[in-house]
RNA sequence: GCCGGAGUAGCUCAGUGGUAGAGCAAUUCACUCGUAAUGAAUAGGCCAGGGGUUCGACUCCCCUCUCCGGCUCCA
């Protein structure tokens, strides 16, 4: 028995008696009006006193924040409000349906196969199912188009309760709903011992709800692609295949929502990598490994200035460490236990001494720490350093710059005492808030994190539990908004992790401040306190853009490769109208250059107009032709990058100045 | 690493077992042009690599490499 028949059972309330009930409930309505209804009234029937178009438009109603279904019967006064696919909640009613009939697609079309979970996502939703072969894209056409049938044949969505025995029942095919019977909470104003169901038609699936009151109120789904995913998140269990769609109030907002995809695909840093000869992955250097061309080169180069000039300002020194290390420094770091199947292998050297290229700076400035006898008097000690590291990421997750094989953190270690800890901790984080916004990424770009103790990490309970706390407060002082992410930290110690997505959506890793009370321990660290005694520092790692060439994927995405004029590797293109025009557009361009303005003369074959699409197909953020009346005037027409018309006959040396001040990094 | 998809000219892509194609880019020539594509000609391919099936393979099969989308993992 493959399908799913769900015994017969009650809708709790079902039965109208309640409605004779003298009891009314008041309802407080969105602009302040409150309405006595009687106990056990449904949404429906509450939105149908207030407009028959709300009443058609109604998906679910919203009582004192909770969202119900419409036909659930209400049992308490306050504030209410009727939800449609116009709000959020809306929206993920019709996401969480729009999984329920994929579900049932899946389960009508490929008999044997079962179902695991179906949650709304952001602009869509997701089905994981276990299946004898993995969907092939026409099975995802096809499932696609059995849902349409199931949308068209307007099955009502009816909520049941059952006991966790019957759901037992109703389930014993399909182990994951088992499994799931027996860990989920129970839906709200449902006793503990009973899960709530969902059935349309002769499909039934575990759910705490809401949902739409039929499969014929989705108004536009798609299906976008399936790919394997793993049974509750671990790579141990099961692989299921998990299928991938959307849903939208309309076939508009559908095509809307498509449309955006298709143009944030437009600023993939891969592809204006090429695009802009900025930066490319050839076959044949590795996965992960990447080659800068001179204007990505100039690019990283002008946020390398940029780390190096903060660096300075906030009190760190400048040192070099290499690439290779013996094997011995990685044992006593931890890492060989912890981190060694990131680490490329051992290579042996010098009569069996082991070396390994670093995946990580610390043990490096480390050894400078400990090169000679520390005072206190000279902590904290900042040591920073663009370190290239090389980690072997696994094939699967290499991406471009944002996920590299070989990268350049911007890495620093502190060395401070326990006294010096708080304020040294607001000091960085301070760092790594100013680097980021310093390049246009405001507060609504970055999501903040506190990752805490790992299942593998080291170090005492007690210390990790003091670190977490300090690096919370840091983030409190700094009136930072954050998240907990629970045993994300590294096995060395808690961190601070800043995110920023990428231009579809995708969530990054960039700057980070660690606390790490281990390897002062491992290392036997120490300075000479007051007094001379031996005291052990702390440290703090802290990488502020994280590495230059994921920040810089996520620069390139952030602008679309229009980069604001002082991070242009081409900030002006000169163009001549004729060849006559080429040595005044020369002394155009020398001008720019002797005012410190990265300028091109494009002395190509081509025309006028074709030259000026290249400018701006190259994004570069201005444009200054130069013809008959500019040589004889010394002047220039202007055209910036982003506006639609040019300025004829502007002074070379009112164009220089504008020029030059726009190239100013703002702030 | 796992699941799926893909790899044809520098780029974007056609090409279902029988002589490798287009557009853009490049090169050359002509044109000397005032704000998003002047015209013509030329060159460019071990069809990712290796093995197999076949009279014959870009095409079918196997392996490897690389990329794409997820999962897991991470700066």
């Amino acid at each position: 028995e493959i399908r799913l028949v769900a015994p017969a059972c009650e809708l709790p309330c079902a039965d109208k008696a309640s409605q004779d009930k003298p009891v009314s409930l008041e309802l407080r309505y969105p602009d302040g009006t409150v309405v006595a209804h009687p106990e056990g009234v449904t949404g429906l029937e509450v939105a149908a006193t207030i407009g028959p178009r709300l009443a058609a438009a109604a998906v679910a109603v919203k009582i004192n924040g909770k969202v119900i279904d419409l036909a659930t019967p209400i049992n308490e006064g306050g504030d209410f409000s009727v939800v449609t696919l116009a709000d959020d909640d809306g929206l993920f009613i019709l996401r969480h349906s729009s999984a329920h009939v994929l579900a049932q697609a899946v389960l009508d079309e490929f008999p044997g196969s079962t179902f695991a979970i179906g949650p709304p996502i952001q602009d869509g939703f997701y089905y994981d199912f276990g299946v004898d072969s993995p969907f092939t894209p026409e099975d995802v056409e096809s499932l696609e188009a059995r849902m349409r049938q199931i949308i068209a044949e307007d099955q009502p969505f009816e909520r049941v309760v059952l006991s966790r025995d019957e759901a037992r029942e109703v389930f014993a095919h399909h182990r994951f709903k088992m499994e799931l019977i027996d860990t989920v909470d129970s839906a709200q104003g449902v006793d503990h011992d009973s899960v709530t169901v969902y059935r349309n038609h002769e499909f039934v699936d575990l759910c705490r709800g809401p949902h739409l009151p039929s499969t014929g109120r989705i108004p536009a789904v798609k299906l976008l692609r399936s790919s394997g995913a793993y049974w509750r998140g671990d790579e141990k269990r099961d692989q299921l295949q998990r299928i991938y769609g959307t849903a939208w109030p309309s076939p508009a907002d559908l095509d809307a929502y498509l449309v955006r995809i298709e143009e944030a695909e437009k600023r993939d840093h891969r592809r204006l990598g090429s695009e802009l000869d900025l930066f490319s992955f050839p076959n044949e250097l590795g996965s992960g490994l990447a080659v800068w061309h001179p204007k990505g080169g100039l690019l990283r180069k002008i946020v390398e200035d940029r780390s190096r000039e903060l660096h300075e300002r906030f009190g760190f020194d400048f040192v070099y460490t290499p690439h290779l290390m013996k094997a011995d420094l990685w044992r006593t770091s931890g890492h060989l236990e912890y981190y060694e199947e990131n680490m490329y292998p051992r290579m042996e050297m010098d009569h069996g001494v082991e070396y390994q290229v670093k995946p990580m700076n610390c043990p490096g400035h480390i050894l400078i720490y400990q090169s000679r006898a520390r005072s206190y008097r000279e902590l904290p000690i900042r040591l920073s350093e663009l370190g290239g590291v090389y980690r072997y990421e696994k094939s699967g997750v290499v991406h471009g710059l944002m996920r590299a094989r070989g990268f350049t953190q911007d890495d620093s270690h502190t060395f401070c005492t326990e006294e010096q800890l708080a304020d040294e901790l607001r000091h960085h984080l301070r760092f790594v808030l100013e680097w980021h916004t310093g390049f246009g990424f405001n507060e609504a770009d970055i999501e903040a994190e506190l990752s805490t103790q790992p299942e593998k990490s080291v170090g005492e309970q007690s210390r990790w539990e003091i670190s977490e706390k300090l690096l919370a407060e840091a983030l409190e002082a700094e009136g930072v908004t954050y998240r907990v992410a629970p045993g994300e930290g590294a096995f060395y110690g808690p961190k601070i992790d800043v995110h920023i997505k990428d231009a579809i959506g995708r969530r990054w890793q960039m700057g980070t401040v660690q606390l790490d009370f281990n390897n002062p321990e491992r290392f036997d660290l120490v300075y000479a306190a007051a007094g001379n005694v031996s005291e052990r520092p702390y440290m703090i790692h802290c990488a502020k853009a994280g590495s230059m060439e994921r920040f810089i994927g996520v620069l390139v995405e952030h602008y679309g490769g229009a980069f604001p004029m002082w991070l242009a590797p081409v900030q002006v293109s000169v163009v001549p109208v004729a060849d006559r025009h080429h040595e005044y557009g020369g002394s155009v361009v020398a001008r720019l250059r002797d005012a410190g303005v990265r300028a091109e003369l494009d002395i190509s074959d081509e025309t006028v107009g074709d030259k000026i699409r290249r400018a701006l197909t190259q994004k570069h953020p201005a444009v200054l032709v130069v013809g008959d009346d500019d040589a004889a005037n010394q002047t220039v027409g202007l055209r910036l990058y982003g506006e639609e018309h040019d300025t004829r006959g502007v002074a070379l040396i009112e164009a220089t100045n504008r020029l030059v001040e726009m190239a100013q990094r703002p702030g």
